[in-house]
This record gives C-alpha cells, structure tokens and sequence, in this order.
DNA sequence: GTTGTGACGGGTC
DNA sequence: CGACCCGCCACAA
C-alpha cells in the first residue's frame, strides 16, 4: 500500500472538502482560501493524490467557472462524466456544458 | 539545493 | 468569445 504520509497542508484540503454537504459544490479557491493559502493548484494536487477517498469527496470540488475540473475532464462523446452524474446524484444542477451554478450550489465553510 | 510541473485563477491580448 | 501569460504554493525527481 501506499508508503507516502500525506503531508499537514493536505490533511487541511481533505479536512475541508470533508465537510462539504451533499449537494453542494465548493471551487479550489474557495478552498484554498478557507485552508488558508493562495495555492489553488497544490490544492488540486493534494485532491488528485486523495488517498481518503471516497470518504473525500474530491468530486465536490470544481472550478471557479463552475466546470467540475479535471478529475474526469476526457469525457468525449460516449463517455460521459463519471462525477459530473455523481453530483446530479446529489442535486447539482448541471448545464449542457458541464458547467454549474455557483451562485446557488457553491458552498462555503462560513455557511457550515 | 535546484528545476519543473500541476485536478487553478485572474488578467490581458 | 477564445487563446495566452503570469503568478500562486506545494511536491516529486
């Protein structure tokens, strides 16, 4: 199994997209900015190599433009969007672009 | 210790 | 509108 210790700033990416709510979404600004650093990217780093999932649910977290990221992002055609269905699941409306109402799903801690 | 890259964001052309 | 660039922090090689 896996020999590498995920580090303190990812356990604060984990603890927080932890707690987001079911059929809510959160940006990796949003968490970065809530974890308290600028560094959307090492955010989306410590998601991809989210080694508590699916107890994270990295799915929950999109981009600032309300498209769901990259964790699924080479659906072409047939393939759809494997979490893209997962947050309809959950009752995040979705547009025919894949793209998602921030202003109505996204969530933030200080609302928790 | 240095270099490059990354599931991003925002600004500019 | 889309494409391009820069900057941000963290991590792997």
């Amino acid at each position: 199994m896996s020999g590498r210790v995920p580090t303190a700033f990812e356990m604060r990416v984990y603890d927080y997209v932890r707690m987001i709510p079911r059929g809510r979404v959160a940006t990796y600004g949003n968490v970065a900015r809530a974890i308290g650093t600028k560094a959307t990217r090492a955010v989306g780093m410590a998601l991809s190599r989210n080694p508590y999932a699916p107890e994270v649910p990295c799915h929950r977290v999109v981009r600032a433009d309300g498209d769901v990221g990259g964790f699924n992002g080479h659906a072409t055609g047939s393939e759809p969007k494997r979490k893209v269905k997962i947050l309809l699941s959950e009752g995040v409306e979705i547009g025919a672009t894949g793209k998602i109402d921030l202003s109505r799903f996204g969530w933030v801690a200080d609302q928790a």
